[in-house]
DNA sequence: TCCAGAGATGAATCCACCC
DNA sequence: GGGGTGGATTCATCTCTGG
């Protein structure tokens, strides 16, 4: 386990060949610009030109150096390539070059989320990463990830047959009873994949630029090596690979020109810290809080929901020059609780207005629904749906009397 | 609106120089493994000898045809060129080529999840479409999405400032009090677009609006190009774009070698409504001659939208065995007059009851609110923007009663 | 007209603190 | 304490200005 300090291509022709297992990438990105960042005291700058003649240049930079890759590589070892949208395509030619297509395994799309600036265009947010085998015979591990919260697993769990056209049908017995399928793994890993940016909080940050998340080159070794192999690269930065390889139980060679990497990366792997990204343990889905009818709500009144806060359930963009929040009754919710909440999520902003919308009776009566309270003021509106439903029960009431 | 039968090559150059728009090309793929070229519905079948060669001949095929597309398009028109991943590389050094590197803006991932099948690579999940621009004032309409579940949103409506070391803060007034950023819309759309091929749901609730392909022509129109704007697509097939420039008010030409496809295509165009394949685009169409806020007032209620119909915009699905009309003033309509619609459009069928939406201050006075017509009972009640909306202008009334 | 560098931007996360 | 919510921080940004 060690890390060079050096130009790769200097370095990697004293590697033998054919002795390692997987080679990740992640080359300058072709972004003509020279970049610079100071870490969080300000006490270090770090910078590094990635600013070229030309498209021909960049691409006999790295040309020379896939090769030396290619020379390395075990018969049987991928080779993955992190790209942005700035040089993919010439990068893929390489590539196609010197490991042949048919060698080509897959196109990684890493899809994120990232707070955005505004551009005119498409906000970015994802990169490539091109995956290609040595050999055709090249490692591959099939990992699966849980069954998306659309699909139907009752029916994934059924055995399933062909009908006499062919078409495939869910299997029964003779007494027309499911048949249910031997137990499934999940779904096989696709090649897009969406991990959290590296957060601007997180402890895994080093203070080094472009530092991946550790989560992606996991991915990347497991699904392409086993413990104890050899992952290599060249372009190791900050280290996160190598740190990836080492919780992996993999063994690693790391490769930087700049003297600074090289130190944070020994360190790191010294001590590995990776930040366990709660959006992705726990899922999209459990901050996703709001019921189809209270995001009905609020799309009907054109509001911004607001999903982490238990009082505030949107605010208002109508009234200009204004934030107004809007908080809409639960079904548990008393129109005092509700009030009380809404009240409660307020107090430190000091909003002039808000509103509160009431989806079902409660035993306070009307008098209730202008409520004052300090300086802010509250309305309480019935949802469209309340007050329809509310004016069918008067009916029937009407009718009741009627009879009588 | 006309589509064509024939070789785009062939057709494109009597098209006007810069009369278009934008234009839009699903080409034929470029497989390397049987050495084809199809056209996606394989009626079209171009043979060639090996890889390279026909690497080399699909960019000389495909080369072309760009070519007369960059002449046809207006100087702030845009193009979207549909690749698969065998050929995304070659196509994008066309584009580089013709258009101009400085003129690419986006590489915009689909992503969709299909079924699952074992094999030894990750599963194929994604296309990429590119978007260059002819010029760098090329139209771009910005699109919005909801914030991530995780956004802290009280934060992002603080304005901000910077600290005496330029580190960025948030902005608070003389009294501590916290400073409100100018209005939000939202995120702006990225990059990645998770389409699915089909909603199976859609086919369980038809007269609802459904994802499905056409919502991602939906969306490159939208993002490119206005209202009576003209869209080409030179490989058109069964015609899916000029369907969704149908939809969208946008003029359309379409181009493709077989015939077949040409009839579909216009039979399609003609009544897109009639065609048994694109049944789901009959509740989506349904929402199309609604508003976008009639169409969120239908769905806050859970109703049943219903199209062409002058005095119903829809059903209520609430009260069991009632059928309920609901008709939603609209922007012209005194409230008078959407009564007497909803009265016309419900005359011969004797609904017991009926629902009419407010959506603004008209003459008439609350008093009109409950209307008793012959045997029919009609409920007039305010949408929850007119209310709330009534509420603020309430509040200024009061401000400046107050004053004087 | 083009390039470089300064300055404005803005939402997404985890963290730390607060009840 | 532990659940929730305000805060800090970012930037293989993006735009605009000035020479």
């Amino acid at each position: 386990m060690s890390i060079f300090c050096g130009d790769c291509k200097e370095i990697l022709p004293n590697i033998e060949a054919e002795s390692v297992d997987m080679i990740y990438l992640d080359p300058p990105f072709f972004t003509q610009k020279t970049h610079n960042l100071k870490t969080r005291d300000n006490a270090q700058n770090y910078h590094f030109e990635d600013s070229w003649e030309s498209a021909e240049h960049y691409t006999i930079y790295m040309k020379s150096r896939i090769k030396e890759c290619h020379r390395v590589l075990k018969k049987d070892g991928n080779i993955f390539l992190h790209c942005d949208k700035n040089a993919s395509h010439y990068l893929r030619l390489i590539l196609d070059e010197i490991f042949g297509s048919k060698n080509f395994r897959n196109e990684i799309i890493w899809h994120y989320k990232r707070w955005s600036s505004n551009k005119s265009a498409l906000q970015s947010q994802h990169q490539v990463i091109y995956f290609y085998g040595k050999t055709k015979a090249s490692k591959f591990n099939t990992l699966y990830t849980d069954y998306s919260a659309t699909t139907n697993i009752d029916q994934i769990l059924q055995e399933r047959t062909r009908d006499e056209h062919g078409k495939s049908k869910y299997k029964t017995d003779s007494g027309g009873n499911i048949v249910w399928a031997k137990e499934k793994k999940g779904v096989p890993l696709g090649d897009v994949w969406e991990i959290p940016y590296l957060n601007p909080k997180a402890h895994e940050r080093v203070g080094y630029p472009t530092q991946k998340p550790v989560l992606l080159l996991e991915r990347i070794i497991e699904i392409s090596t086993n413990v104890g192999d050899i992952v290599l690269d060249p372009f190791c930065g900050s280290g996160t690979t190598l740190v990836a390889a080492k919780l992996l139980n993999r063994r690693f060679v790391g490769i930087d020109i700049s003297s600074d990497a090289v130190n944070i990366a020994t360190s790191r792997t010294e001590n590995p810290i990776k930040t366990t990204s709660i959006l992705l343990e726990k899922g999209k889905n459990c901050y996703l809080t709001k019921t189809p009818t209270e995001s009905k709500i609020l799309a009907s009144l054109e509001a911004i929901p607001v999903q982490r806060n238990a009082g505030i359930d949107g605010f208002l963009t109508m009234q200009q020059g204004r934030q107004i929040p809007i908080k809409i009754q639960k079904q548990e919710e008393s129109l005092q609780e509700a009030k009380q909440k809404l009240m409660q999520a307020a107090k430190k902003r000091n909003y002039p207005y808000m509103v509160l919308i009431r989806t079902h009776n409660s035993l306070q009566n009307q008098l209730e629904w202008f409520s004052f309270s300090g300086n802010a003021t509250i309305f309480v509106v019935d949802s469209l749906e309340l007050s329809v439903s509310n004016w069918f029960v008067g009916l029937e009431n009407l009718a009741k009397v009627a009879q009588m």
